[in-house]
DNA sequence: GCAGTAGTTTGACCTGAATCAATGACGTGT
DNA sequence: ACACGTCATTGATTCAGGTCAAACTACTGC
């Protein structure tokens, strides 16, 4: 494993995209226009998506690999918006003042669906499928604003941990494993903090016993429970 | 206008909703059912709206008034994630790990919708209209991440004030007025600040000749130009 | 009109995270 | 196995914005 290419366990990113919507009621029409509709995207670490103007209403499945979704302030700011890995929707609709850029985290492979057509072309269950997704995100990019507005850098990578043990996270008994395809940097970018910051925080959760760091990108949670709690997504305990 | 109450521009708030969304080719059975699932509440200046369980995913009409959805990290920081206007459509979905209430900003008289409901069961123009809102609530919370993670306080104000511009301003000849329904500690709680900062950063564009302020909610922008360059919402502008 | 109060502004000071600056570790290519 | 370059860690210092404290102003009810 070391060139780490992608190894395809998904060789037809169509139907792989038809896997995970699960809409068994889907009429064969329907799945032919979706299949004509889904462009095909591979990109390499690092590359950005180069979307078309009819594309600003998107729906970009993940089928292999992780990317992110990163808005720019001025020349030399910017902010990742969104963390997108394998079989996961990433929704992009750009009514927004911002601009915003998609880039490929590791080697990955996606479809875009211009989202417009899907909705109204296709009213059945990829549409509610579609919309689900959007309310998830919606929903996570909420979290994310009460997030960077009132935590501090310890929470704030508690919440940034937490939230990838749920996405990618490997569960074993007692301990649970994380292997990050993102640098430091991005963890600083998404949380809005810096390269520093995340990686004095990291060292904080270390020494106080809570993860153990292998090499850079592999974590594993020793204690979760006192993870969480830094994390302190709860409030009114009462 | 000293008591200052509702006035009633729309009698009906149901006509209202029909009214914003604007379907026209939508049958009589589905109006009547939408009719029948929209729950009126009333909310007092400060009141947080009691929502059921099954309206977890709710779409929140606003008829008059204005609103705020508030996240809560532990006991006492909270974090604004939406306001709310008169005609504007406010999707919930709580998917979220964080709490969240919905609280009146100033009186107001609302419509909940099981937005579930409202998907599965009216999928013509109503719930593409639905789908719009939602589009446009991930953007601009999406956007949110970017003002909250990488803008300076003087920047967040200046877009704060920008998009408030866009959404209740009253534009006239060379000024434009500005009357916020919010408070400075709802403004700081909006852009992760602190009442001081904000009552600061509108000392800071008075000074600069950039706006005026009358009293505590009224707002004048003498020059929009300078302003929006503050908000710094283009970036490359090579 | 006046007093009371909540909301706002201003100032002095402090602190958490950014910035600047080295050093150190990983992983890649030769 | 080695050397290079990128990325990560650690330490010293700075600064934007928070905290604390005190005036001040605008709305409220009387």
């Amino acid at each position: 494993m070391k060139p780490k290419s992608l190894n395809h366990p998904h060789a037809d990113p169509f139907q792989h995209f038809m896997d995970v919507l699960r809409s068994p009621d889907l009429p064969e029409s329907s799945i032919s226009f979706l299949q004509s509709c889904g462009r095909p995207l591979h990109l390499a670490r690092g590359e950005a998506a180069e979307l078309r103007e009819q594309e600003q209403r998107t729906a970009i499945f993940v089928s292999e690999g992780a990317a992110k979704l990163v808005g720019h302030v001025g020349a030399d700011r910017e902010q990742i918006v969104a963390f997108c890995f394998e079989g996961e929707l990433l929704i992009l609709s750009v009514t927004s003042h911002t601009p915003y850029t998609l880039q490929a985290l590791t080697e990955c492979r996606l479809l875009a669906f211009p989202a417009g057509d899907l909705i109204t072309k296709v009213t059945e269950a990829t549409s509610s499928a579609i919309v689900e997704r959007t309310f998830l995100a919606l929903d996570q990019a909420r979290d994310a604003s009460v997030l960077l507005g009132r935590k501090t850098a310890q929470e704030k990578l508690a919440s940034f941990l937490v939230s990838m043990v749920d996405r990618i996270g490997v569960v074993g008994p007692k301990i649970i494993a994380l292997d990050l395809p993102m640098s430091r940097r991005e963890i600083g970018d998404c949380l809005g903090l810096t390269i520093e910051t995340v990686s004095r925080q990291l060292t904080a959760l270390r020494n106080h016993g809570i993860i153990k760091t292998y090499g850079r990108s592999k974590i594993t949670i020793l204690d979760m429970a006192r993870l969480s709690e830094r994390a302190v997504q709860a409030s009114c305990t009462t």
